[in-house]
DNA sequence: GTCATTTATCATGC
DNA sequence: GCATGATAAATGAC
């Protein structure tokens, strides 16, 4: 029940590096945004509700297991936090001024 | 109660919903009064979320949704900036 | 590290 | 059927 069209099981290995030395003026293009597998999700997520700071050696392992970079897992972990935090903003804000509390 | 309410802000944030007319105006007249550089600061952000009825991240997507789709189809939305572009100048005079 | 963004994608309205 | 608001990857400033 893999609902996963866009081939997600490798999320990165492509779409940039200009293959080393060519490319000179290299303009770097920005990595296309690869929506993660419903699998990959749990994994992340699981790890972030045991920790929401993930250690280098747990980031590494689980970069390996999700078939993404060590750099996907950074910046998911922060834009999780960034999340988390947001989303306590917009619960304060919804319950206050309640009618009911 | 608690859950009901849970469940309720949990919805919320999954239904999205057009904001009214009037919002939308104000937004679009700050949009393209500040074409050639077109971020609030918080502060007028949070002035505008006030104005309008909304949250401040509401503001925030709104510009961040309009920037990308004003660059990508400039064309598209010609017409609207001649009609808000009018509208300043005319509010300037006054 | 946080955090405002850019960009593509998702979900809904109409 | 696209327009529109919200969210998810990815970047860069600091």
């Amino acid at each position: 029940a893999n609902t996963n069209p866009s081939s997600s099981g490798s999320a990165h290995s492509a779409t940039k590096e200009p293959a080393k030395g060519a490319a000179p003026n290299a303009p770097r293009t920005r990595k296309k945004r690869c929506p993660y597998s419903k699998f990959q999700i749990r994994e992340l997520e699981r790890e972030f509700f045991f920790n929401v700071y993930i250690n280098k050696e747990k980031r590494l392992q689980l970069s390996r297991m999700l078939n993404l970079t060590d750099r996907q897992v950074k910046i998911w972990f922060q834009n999780r936090r960034m999340k988390e935090k947001k989303l306590s903003r917009d619960r304060l804000q919804y319950f206050s001024g309640n009618p009911l509390l | 109660a608690v859950m009901i309410l849970r469940s309720r802000f949990l919805d919320a944030r999954r239904k999205r919903r057009n904001f009214n007319k009037q919002a939308t105006e104000i937004l679009n007249e700050y949009f393209y009064s500040h074409l050639s550089n077109p971020y609030p600061s918080e502060e007028a952000k949070e002035e505008l979320a006030k104005k309008c009825g909304i949250t401040v991240s509401q503001v925030s997507n709104w510009f961040g949704n309009k920037r990308i789709r004003y660059k990508k189809n400039i064309g598209k939305f010609q017409e609207e900036a001649n009609i808000y572009a009018a509208k300043t100048a005319v509010t300037a005079t006054n």
